[in-house]
DNA sequence: GTCTATAATCTGATAGAC
DNA sequence: GTCTATCAGATTATAGAC
């Protein structure tokens, strides 16, 4: 389950897959039936079977297909090089870091986040998964961010890895709320200046005097 | 729906509600059905529909009854008198200011607060609910304690609202992380610990030197 | 206010023709 | 790989006896 191309181009296996990911997350995935994905891919519910045992199975797709996509990601950004010299300031460093990890996000993970954050009370499987991938790792990810900066003099001393799991709390508060607000039709670029405000009060805190 | 005593004192209303609340949140609110509700609390489903017209009226319940024990729960800190001198730690004085919060938190808050989590992308009414509870009124209390800090000159100037925010997402998402960790069997005093902590660091940071 | 009985619909899943 | 047909069970909800 690698492509995400228009609807068109993709295989019937894509079709329910794609389809999956945007009505469990609309609907949830108890609130989702195979027969209503069948009806949005055009099939019929039975022909969903000769692509997937069963819902489960669906859904465990979806788990498998954004592991794969976050670990990539995530390997990019600790890859890249971001560019700086003496004079960076440390917010704006921080900017093109999270620019450049938005931008190796694989496609439907803003989707699949969602379903995550649906099912992740009620399904074990979710849980774990997402205290993996929007914690954990994230927490490590900042943590040597942080360190780099430090060790390049953009940011005073400090419990670096604390400091990374609040930040790491704090995206995923205001995430919500943003998420939240773009589902009742609030504007998207202004919930984007509200985030670069609150990150660069963030990071700020940590600027050298 | 203001009782939440011993089961055995409870009406049957009251039976129904509780454990609507605890399979809502263990179960999510589709994955619940009337038939399991009804033997939960030891009735047939039928009997169910004398006290609630329907699944979604005990819903309207939970939320009616959470909206009203979290406003009261506001009201009490706001009109809270904290014991403070002249040296009275910030963090110390904040501390004082979560457990009188905590406190005060109505019976059932925190499985209402799971259910919410759950729903929060699926239902507007619950979305909308978690906006103005999770967020909005959390803010506003949180801004003026910050204001009262600082005029009684615990902490230093800054930008009171925005700071104020930040420490709402990041309790949302710390709490999340606590309730999944909890859910899988982690040590609650631990977290408790690791809360604390990072309270402490958070406005620890907000310290006059 | 509780029960039995039942309606009407939806559910995930399977068998077998083409 | 898609379809028609069907199953067995679950779902919300109602009618009416006690």
């Amino acid at each position: 389950m690698t492509e995400t191309e228009d609807f068109d181009t993709q295989t019937t296996k894509e079709k329910i897959f794609t389809a999956a990911v945007r009505l469990f997350a609309e609907r949830g995935f108890h609130g989702t039936s195979i027969r209503e994905l069948a009806r949005e891919v055009g099939i019929k519910e039975s022909s969903v079977y000769n692509h997937f045992p069963g819902k489960n199975a669906i859904m465990q797709a979806i788990l498998d297909y954004h592991r794969q996509g976050f670990q990539t990601a995530s390997e990019e950004l600790t890859k890249s090089d971001l560019p700086f010299d003496d004079t960076t300031d440390p917010v704006e460093f921080w900017m093109m870091g999270a620019a450049e990890f938005l931008k190796h996000q694989p496609p439907l993970s803003q989707q699949i986040s969602i379903i995550l954050t649906n099912e992740m009370y009620l399904n074990k499987q979710c849980r774990k998964f997402f205290l993996d991938t929007m914690f954990d790792i994230q927490k490590v990810l900042t943590e040597n961010i942080l360190r780099e900066m430090y060790s390049r003099g953009m940011i005073i001393d400090c419990d670096f890895r604390k400091t990374a799991e609040q930040y790491v709390y704090f995206i995923q508060g205001i995430s919500i709320e943003t998420n939240l607000m773009l589902m009742d039709g609030k504007n998207e670029a202004e919930r984007q200046q509200h985030l670069f405000e609150h990150i660069a009060l963030f990071i700020g805190r940590l600027k050298k005097q």
